[in-house]
DNA sequence: AGCAAAGTAGACCGACCTGTCTGACCACAA
DNA sequence: TTGTGGTCAGACAGGTCGGTCTACTTTGCT
């Protein structure tokens, strides 16, 4: 049967780490998408694997549980918006305004496209919300970068209280993501952009 | 009609009624402190008649299914927030911005009472995302009332563009809202405040 | 070729889910 | 007294939940 392994496409897997996260991958981002339609506990493990054409010993091999599935769902949607984030501020504009206005545009494209059903972090902490639960731990350490990164964006312009600043303009942030996905409002993010260039503007 | 209308209201619905709302009541106000611990799909109905102490034929008779339930909490909540908010509104002081910063103050009050544990409405229409379900709905009616009421006071203040201005002031208050219940801090509110000042300013 | 690791399908488990139904109870009105 | 309407406890139904387990097939490496 597998003399013929020359051309396989499986053979990319060179390593078992590899092929791992093939189907890891598929769990992954399978769960992202239906967690992000219909919520956490509203999809069942079942759904998931016959969605994602994973066996369910996988995913419990993998992950061992459907929390820490969530969890790890959060943290590497963390790490790809982090990244994400951070490109786009690299290219941001000379303008000592501009890093910060940047994070704003960069968030109206977010909540613009068409894979955006709300902020999954603040889904995961409000449906985990015990202290000690994955979710919702990974869903703080997300936002805490969040009001980190800006901090530090402000304390680059040499603003007098850049921690003041930093959580109003988080505050913005989340209030357009809530309000986003709450009122199907494409503008929320325009206006936040508009907010924080007057609140910078007066800082 | 009502000849012996002494003190016997019409049999049925006296009774009937005065009966009704307590069993109602104990429903509607032990299902609000489950929802907002645990998450609406997190707590079974046997939970919530348990701890109501009331029969399962009760709940069904009133309101005919869990998401109506659900519904029927977030209705009498957005009520009771509205003319608790407006009661604040009316003793709020002479000075022309005084009126939509005691919306702050009130809303710092909100997030620090105990039985805060994130806005039910948020969470609402984060558990039941489609546009056809019942807690949806109540949640979007909410929040669209409460950038009404931005808007009222902006305009009453003869602002240049007081929608604008509203929805910039509702992104402050929903990420008051998200980080109070998020990162548990308490003055998320405060520094809302502080923006929405500076914004009213510059306006 | 042969072996170990990884993945497969699907049966199975007990717990729990929402929602229906029965038959008894109890207060009150005629 | 008898009737009536609302409430009660709890059994029940049919499904789904997260999670475990077994027995089999595929895969990659040597």
């Amino acid at each position: 049967m597998s003399e013929r392994a020359t051309t396989t496409k499986p053979s990319a897997a060179r390593t078992s780490s590899a092929k791992v996260s093939s189907k890891r991958e598929a769990l992954l981002s399978t769960a992202q998408e239906l967690f992000a339609r219909q919520g956490y506990r509203a999809v069942g493990i079942d759904t998931l694997l016959a969605e994602a054409g994973v066996a369910k010993m996988t995913l419990y091999k993998q992950f061992g549980s459907k929390e820490e599935l969530i969890a790890a769902v959060l943290e590497r949607l963390a790490g790809e918006i982090t990244s994400g984030l951070a490109a786009r501020l690299a290219t941001a504009t000379g303008s000592s305004h501009g890093r910060i206005l940047a994070v704003f545009d960069w968030l109206a494209d977010w909540v613009r496209s068409p894979a955006f059903h709300g902020c999954l972090f603040i889904k995961a902490a409000s449906e985990y919300p015990e202290p000690g639960e994955r979710p919702r731990q990974a869903a703080e350490a997300f936002k805490a970068g969040c009001r980190e990164l800006l901090e530090e964006q402000c304390r680059e312009l040499g603003i007098a209280d850049p921690e003041r600043l930093a959580r109003q303009l988080h505050l913005l942030l989340e209030g357009a993501l809530v309000l986003s996905f709450l009122e199907r409002d494409p503008q929320a993010a325009t206006h936040a952009r508009d907010a924080a260039a007057v609140l910078l503007a007066a800082a």
